[in-house]
DNA sequence: TCTCGTATCT
DNA sequence: AAGATACGAG
């Protein structure tokens, strides 16, 4: 194609695009050719699978998308579109005529191109278009193929077409086309799946040997480039080292007064060696550490600081999960001033990987790789005369007390935010917690409450695990925030702390009622009293994951969303 | 040449 | 903010 070209159609993407079309019906390969030759595409059709893999293996390079049917006599469209992943790293474009969803969800689940259109839409768009004449009926935007109103989702690289193409035609080609498709290349996107396998590829190969390259040998996505898991790789990085920067000068503070309270032993002053520190978050909060067997618990705020019997009254622990999958977590949600509560600020735990090597193994001082896990405590209230009622009115000391003495050398970890994000993970980690601590250290003094504080109220809010650690007040967490706490009349905030309950409202039920519709909770009560025991565990989840999929009503809407995709996709 | 880390861009 | 891209260094 000439630059400038006068055709108004081959200066859009992607015209000039070589498909290969893959279709059993011959009327609508016949159709379907019509089309993309009319949008300027190179066509190449054949009826077989199989006929289009040993096409595409002749002639490698040869295309830059493959457009196949979902149903084929000789092979599964999905095989192909395996084949045509592993071998030929092709964006693919699945159609299918009956929309059928559990099979488009594959697709979805090869995390490969998807697609959803039905061919008898794209007949329609053709009339459409041959009447309109003027418009690409193929754009692409946003990682999103619109076919009109056909829409096509891809997770290919279509840079690979332009890298080939570059090597191609370096001298003589047209550069706006190759300029097209880079400045259009999908983005991948880092799912949870996705990224559950990045951080186990990292576990595995461990923090300091890690580099892209190995990761993506490790996670084994063929569509995935080096490059994608750099930069997803350089990310991680940085959103551990400013939690570390942000837990650094809690750090300071903790050594000197773990110094003053309990530990003599300046190594284990940040936590590490088989150690835990919790760290507040705020400057207003108190923060805890664990070292070697000592819990220590630092007090910041003067108030608490004064009876450190009430500071415990706020620990929740949770155990390391040997065998569990990674998780990471949020320090967006560590900054939300309004949210009190708990944050495991790291921990990229790996199935091979545990606290007490992870711990063991790194410097203090260095990079990402060198945090472990942490607990912060999130904001408390300031004001105070309205103080938090678990550090005014701290519950007795032989209820609310972490003796480190009484607890095993083993380190903790501490969910805190993403506890309301992960229920079952938490109830899991309590269960292992109980089943492996808490029944020895609860028979003398140790309260291990778990809550979590949102300040939002389209929460799906979890709760204390009052069956589990059956010696303590389940204490319950309802946007357990500041001004939760400060517009509860005195009565609620003795409920709050003793009964672990509070009223629901009507919208809270509703949102659990249809959680529970769908399968993500069981044995939720109303009352707000059970655990949620969620589906898989949802762990290893940056931000912007947690942010997307949270157990709150954006959750539910997401879940819920595709039904209304399929409406919509799938239009037969 | 490959890979990586970092800076910068989108 | 998240992911892509550019680029220098080893």
């Amino acid at each position: 194609m000439e630059k400038g070209s006068i055709s108004p159609r081959t200066d859009v993407f992607p015209a000039g695009l070589r498909v290969l079309v893959v279709d059993d019906d011959p009327t609508w390969l016949k159709i379907l050719e019509k089309m993309l030759i009319k949008c300027n595409y190179e066509v190449t059709t054949c009826c077989l699978a199989r006929e289009a893999l040993e096409i595409l293996r002749e002639r490698k390079d040869g295309f830059d998308i493959v457009i196949s049917d979902v149903n084929m006599p000789d092979m599964d469209g999905f095989k192909l579109l395996e084949h045509v992943g592993l071998e030929m790293d092709l964006p693919v474009i699945m159609m299918s005529v009956d929309g059928e969803t559990s099979r488009v969800m594959k697709a979805f689940n090869m995390e490969r191109v998807i697609i959803f259109s039905s061919l008898k839409k794209i007949h329609e768009v053709k009339e459409i278009e041959s009447q309109e004449g003027n418009e690409d009926t193929l754009k692409m935007r946003n990682g999103l193929f619109e076919f009109d109103s056909c829409y096509l989702l891809t997770g290919g690289d279509l840079s690979l077409s332009k890298k080939r193409k570059d090597m191609e035609n370096q001298e003589h080609d047209d550069h706006d086309f190759n300029d097209h498709i880079s400045a259009k290349k999908a983005r991948v996107v880092w799912s949870v799946d996705l990224h559950q396998k990045f951080v186990k590829a990292v576990n595995q190969i461990g923090f300091d040997k890690v580099g892209p390259k190995k990761i993506l040998d490790l996670m084994n996505v063929p569509w995935l480039t080096r490059e994608n898991v750099a930069s997803h790789l350089q990310k991680y990085r940085m959103y551990l080292s400013r939690l570390q920067k942000q837990n650094e000068p809690k750090n300071s503070f903790c050594a000197i007064k773990q110094q003053d309270f309990i530990s003599k032993d300046p190594s284990t002053s940040f936590g590490f060696q088989g150690s835990i520190t919790m760290h507040q978050n705020s400057a207003a909060s108190c923060s805890f550490g664990y070292s070697g067997n000592n819990i220590l618990i630092q007090d910041v705020s003067p108030r608490i600081h004064e009876d450190l019997n009430g500071i415990g009254s706020i620990l929740s622990v949770t155990e390391p999960r040997k065998t569990s999958s990674d998780e990471i977590a949020d320090p967006q949600k560590a900054n939300h001033s309004s949210r009190m509560g708990l944050t495991h600020s790291f921990g990229s735990l790996g199935q091979d990987v545990n606290y007490t090597s992870f711990g063991s193994t790194i410097p203090q001082q260095i990079s990402w790789g060198g945090k472990i896990p942490k607990v912060q405590f999130m904001e408390q209230p300031k004001e105070e005369q309205e103080p938090y009622p678990y550090t005014n009115q701290p519950l007795p000391a032989s209820e609310h007390h972490l003796h480190a003495d009484q607890l095993q050398s083993a380190a903790f970890s501490i969910s805190g935010t993403s506890i309301a994000e992960r229920p079952s993970e938490i109830k899991q980690l309590c269960t292992e917690y109980r089943n492996d601590h808490v029944r020895n250290v609860c028979q003398t003094e140790c309260t291990i409450d778990l809550f979590y504080a949102q300040p939002n109220t389209d929460i799906v809010n979890t709760q204390a695990f009052g069956a589990t650690f059956t010696r303590l007040p389940s204490i319950k967490s309802q946007s357990f925030d500041q001004n939760f706490l400060c517009n509860l009349e005195p009565h609620q905030k003795n409920f709050v702390k003793r009964s672990g309950s509070t009223s629901v409202s009507s919208e809270e039920q509703q949102q659990l009622c249809s959680l529970q519709d769908y399968g993500y909770f069981e044995n939720v009560e109303h009352n707000n009293r059970e655990i949620l025991n969620g589906s898989e565990p949802i762990t290893e989840l940056p931000s912007h994951m947690y942010d997307g999929l949270r157990f709150n009503i954006d959750y539910l809407r997401e879940i819920m969303e595709y039904p209304i995709m399929d409406q919509r996709l799938f239009i037969a």
